[in-house]
DNA sequence: AGGCCGTACTG
DNA sequence: CAGTAC
DNA sequence: GCCT
């Protein structure tokens, strides 16, 4: 059955659940969608459950390219000629520009309530300049008095995210009727597969941990009024932000325990190593919790929330404070917290400075009773502020593009992704995580772009300094770690970036260890296996006392697709309504 | 009582 | 190797 | 710190 028959029967399979679902579920209702699938139909199951994911959004899906109709258009720079093929046209930019082209992160976004700009996830770079100003017209129509800061997304996109999105009168649906943690999003690639079981894996995710959620390394964004209401009519509610972080019955409770761990983590010594992973947890799993904490049985039926933790909770609900705190934010630490800042600072090196006798930064700075930085804490320190700021998404947007469209000069056979914070939706980014790689059907690797990319970068001065570069650049497994710029004006802030490359074959198990490092590893260790981010190894032998060393590293199963990984790690890739399929 | 993720780069 | 970052 |  081909993809337009399948849609065809769609109504019948799906029409009657979706009539029945309230209003704020049909994320995608007044959107006439024409998904783009990837031609070598090996995935064809992907592209049927993708149509799926469409209809039952109350998405409009259509089968063939009507200008007059169509609001959007779902594709990847893979499906770019099936693009040009549907549409009848020869260049992505013949389009006109009222209708949005965007990668299958959009979809996920929206099913989320994460209403960002659609430039945001525009898969064609040649498309990308048209839309942008096509954007900025709009902005600027609405938004006369403002004095508009020349650069080209910062000043439109990023006003249309804090605001609102057009053509969306639905409000972002919080959390749902009921408990409904915050899902993740999918990490479909928006240039390559045509298949995402990260989704379904979320789902099964929720069933296996429950309240257990995923930690976010993110520090919390304080949407502070001051910071954004300069210009009179700016909201500070920043719409795209994460649907939980507006909501959370708990903030309170949550804020204070930040605060604690915060200062757990800084201070040294394997115990507080492991208070900061423990509150880790808890924290994440409170801010998941669905209703006010009031009792101290509410408190502990909370997945990592122990006795200890319980109490500190109740302290904070009935006394609005936590003594500890006072008590512990101690010179040396509030002085170790301030050192950590410094990229290549942690712990040990503060606490050594506090010992002798430094407490500011000035006193770094000036090498004050003799110490000395090293190559990375002297950047660490210079850019302190910068790296310790966060972009705007729009920014990470941009640098991202900018990266793209030079390495596929250099390869035009790239597969880019990017990870991190900009691909779980956050409003704003704390670094650029860029994953590289390439498909090897013909023969040929990425074996010498990291090496390339990293020299053009430099010329162009988009890189500005190097933090960590890889042993051997050739190798097709590297990490780079450094400070960009998005352009070249002086005084434009320093941002981090990470690029890494991996071997083509550990793809689908790179995707899967960066998004779910935790649970996903967990399993794998327990059956046997070890997820690293080259793959699942098979046959690892761990020794019965002490389950840390393994005897055997075992065997990398290469060239896993995620799929495979999640057959052999027993994770069924269907979400539940697609078992119902018959 | 002992595990709690594992890996790579820097100096 | 310890320290650091992710 | 929590969990087993």
């Amino acid at each position: 059955m081909s993809p337009v028959q399948y849609a065809a029967t769609l109504p019948d399979k799906w029409g009657e659940h979706v009539s029945k679902l309230p209003r704020n579920k049909l994320y995608l209702s007044g959107k006439c969608i024409l998904y783009v699938w990837n031609e070598p139909s090996g995935s064809m199951q992907g592209t049927r459950n993708k149509m799926d994911i469409l209809y039952k959004a109350g998405a409009r899906l259509m089968t063939e390219y009507d200008p007059e109709r169509v609001t959007h258009i779902v594709a990847s720079l893979d499906t770019q000629k099936n693009v040009l093929q549907m549409c009848g046209i020869r260049k992505v930019t013949e389009l006109p520009v009222h209708i949005k082209t965007v990668t299958w992160e959009w979809i996920v976004h929206q099913i989320q309530g994460i209403n960002h700009t659609e430039i945001y996830y525009e898969p064609f770079i040649s498309r990308m300049k048209q839309v942008s100003q096509a954007a900025k017209g709009e902005a600027a129509k609405d938004d006369a008095s403002s004095s508009a800061k020349p650069s080209y997304l910062e000043t439109s996109a990023r006003k249309r995210e804090e605001t609102d999105d057009e053509g969306s009168p639905k409000k972002k649906a919080k959390h749902g009727p009921g408990f409904q943690p915050l899902q993740p999003p999918s990490l479909d690639a928006s240039s390559s597969s045509n298949f995402d079981p990260l989704a379904e894996f979320y789902e099964q995710a929720k069933l296996m941990d429950e309240f257990e959620v995923e930690e976010d390394e993110e520090k919390p964004q304080a949407v502070t009024p001051s910071e954004a209401s300069e210009g009179s009519k700016t909201r500070w509610q920043c719409d795209g932000a994460p649907v939980n972080s507006g909501a959370c019955p708990n903030q309170d409770i949550v804020d204070k325990l930040l605060e604690l761990r915060e200062i757990h983590s800084a201070r040294q010594g394997s115990d507080d190593m492991w208070r900061t992973f423990s509150y880790r947890k808890s924290i994440a799993n409170i801010k998941a919790f669905p209703k006010r904490i009031e009792s101290y049985s509410d408190a502990r039926s909370i997945k990592g929330v122990g006795d200890k933790t319980a109490l500190k909770i109740m302290e904070i609900v009935q006394t609005g404070e936590l003594e500890r705190l006072k008590h512990a934010r101690t010179d040396d630490i509030v002085v170790a917290q301030l050192f950590q800042g410094i990229y290549g600072v942690g712990p040990a090196t503060a606490f050594s400075w506090y010992s002798q006798g430094l407490r500011t930064l000035e006193d770094v700075k000036n090498g004050k009773n003799g110490v000395s930085l090293s190559l990375v804490q002297e950047i660490g320190l210079k850019f302190y502020d910068d790296i310790n700021d966060r972009m705007p998404r729009s920014e990470a947007a941009e640098i991202f593009c900018k990266i793209r469209q030079i390495a596929l000069t250099i390869d035009a056979k790239l597969y880019m992704e990017i990870m991190g914070s900009f691909r779980r939706g956050k409003a704003t980014c704390g670094d650029i995580d860029i994953l590289l790689t390439r498909p090897t059907d013909d023969g040929k690797t990425h074996h010498d772009v990291m090496r390339v990319l990293l020299r053009r970068l430099h010329e162009e001065e988009i890189l500005t300094y190097d933090l960590a570069t890889p042993d051997d650049l050739d190798d097709l497994e590297a990490t780079y770690r450094g400070l960009c710029q998005v352009d070249t004006a002086p005084g434009r802030r320093q941002r981090r970036i990470d690029i890494l490359s991996v071997p083509y074959g550990s793809l689908g198990g790179a995707l899967l260890y960066y998004t779910f490092n935790r649970s996903m590893r967990l399993k794998a260790s327990h059956m046997g296996y070890s997820l690293n981010q080259r793959g699942l190894y098979k046959g690892v032998v761990r020794d019965p006392r002490d389950r840390n060393k393994k005897l055997s590293p075992g065997t990398l199963m290469d060239g896993l697709s995620e799929k495979e990984i999640f057959d052999i790690l027993g994770v069924p890739w269907q979400e539940p309504h697609q078992r119902v399929r018959s």
